[in-house]
DNA sequence: TGTACATCAGTGAACGCGCGTTCACTGATGTAC
DNA sequence: TGTACATCAGTGAACGCGCGTTCACTGATGTAC
């Protein structure tokens, strides 16, 4: 099911590809919105876990590594299933309207807290160089903070919009690379990217070992 | 032609909103393709017509400002056009097939061109914030280094590679937004995006006026 | 072991829809005399 | 000023297609006796 081909995001296409008629779908799922729901939290379930996997595998003495590790699956994963990157961040299927709060809530909080975290663990260097925001927990959703406040006590809301940054940075590089808009202008995307995530990591006050 | 309703990207729903049949579109266009890279193109040229006029609002010797006043037009325009938006940097529209090159390839090297001329002004500050990236003019689309060498001799390979870095950033944060990955974590996505600039002016040894 | 029946996942035909594309046509406009 | 004709942008009906959805059905499987 996770499999995606070169054929859009439709419920025959879908059925299609698990060797059922689309009539047979409707076993399963009342409705195609529905279906692609469960899509989209299938696949965005296994991309938080392709990220979480990737940064424990380094050291926890290590954050900086832990960043990196974590960005560099983000970009591999994107580009090993662009299809699933759309899905995710690129434009809603035609007609697909998602249940209320989102298609994936929780997929979509796991994400952040999990940057929060990284970015939590490097917050004593980090805070000393970030620009002045004046933010306050009220800034943020109630469910997010909750998250963060009970594993990251002591952590201000100024880290969470750190985390937030450090999420758009990594996301533009790749969706540029992901969208083909970099392979216009470069024929080393890998290089820039990974230029940005020096970058990024010397505004968090880190510089990587090796 | 500009405006865009909330209809999908479609021959018929375009002659719809022009008050034209469906056939009557065929006496301007050979093929839906041909409609649809037309205005990906005028959408395109739009943008980067937008984004010029705000950065020379900014006077030639505040290049911070101009920077601001560039990344401020690229959100906004992004926010009051978001299915331009979308038809530029989002999902190709279904069944959709761009010419050799890609739909608006001028316009991107204009897009990418007109940054690093921004960077230019600032390069004596930034260069020494640079990570080391080891660049080569190689890396890069002939066209656009052609350009960038005329409009700016002496400038090296890693300014452009600055520049692309620099558009990451401002893409990632806007595409967040637009397509409602931030709203459902903050608020106040705007005072993130200002945030992020002013590290991003940091970043390229600048602290902006005021 | 054999027969009768219930279950139920999946089939395949049908529907109405909007799509891209074609094409004979209409009807307003401009030109010729 | 009035009539005949050419031009040509746009109409509207038709086509074949893939879509989401419905529904009567089939046919393999498991249970009861």
């Amino acid at each position: 099911m996770a499999a995606r081909g070169p054929d859009a995001i439709t419920l025959r296409a879908i059925a299609r590809e698990m060797g059922m008629t689309a009539g047979a779908i409707y076993g399963y799922y009342a409705t195609r919105d529905d279906l692609i729901t469960t899509l989209i939290r299938d696949v965005h379930t296994s991309l938080i876990d392709t990220l979480e996997a990737a940064r424990d595998a380094a050291s926890r003495d290590d954050p900086a590594g832990r960043i990196l590790s974590w960005a560099r699956a983000f970009r591999d994963w994107a580009l090993a299933n662009p299809e699933g990157f759309r899905l995710i961040y690129g434009d809603p299927v035609p007609g697909y309207v998602a249940p209320d709060g989102g298609a994936a809530p929780e997929a979509e909080r796991r994400t952040c807290s999990g940057l929060t975290g990284l970015i939590a663990a490097v917050w004593p260097q980090a805070e000393p160089l970030q620009p002045l925001g004046d933010y306050r927990w009220s800034d943020f959703d109630a469910h997010l903070v909750a998250m963060v406040r009970d594993q990251f006590p002591g952590l201000p809301p100024a880290a969470v919009a750190l985390a937030l940054r450090v999420w758009g940075r990594l996301h533009g590089m790749v969706a540029l690379e992901v969208y083909g808009h970099l392979r216009h202008q470069t024929s080393e995307p890998e290089k820039i990217h990974r230029t940005e995530m020096l970058d990024l990591l010397s505004s968090l006050g880190l510089t990587p070992r090796g």
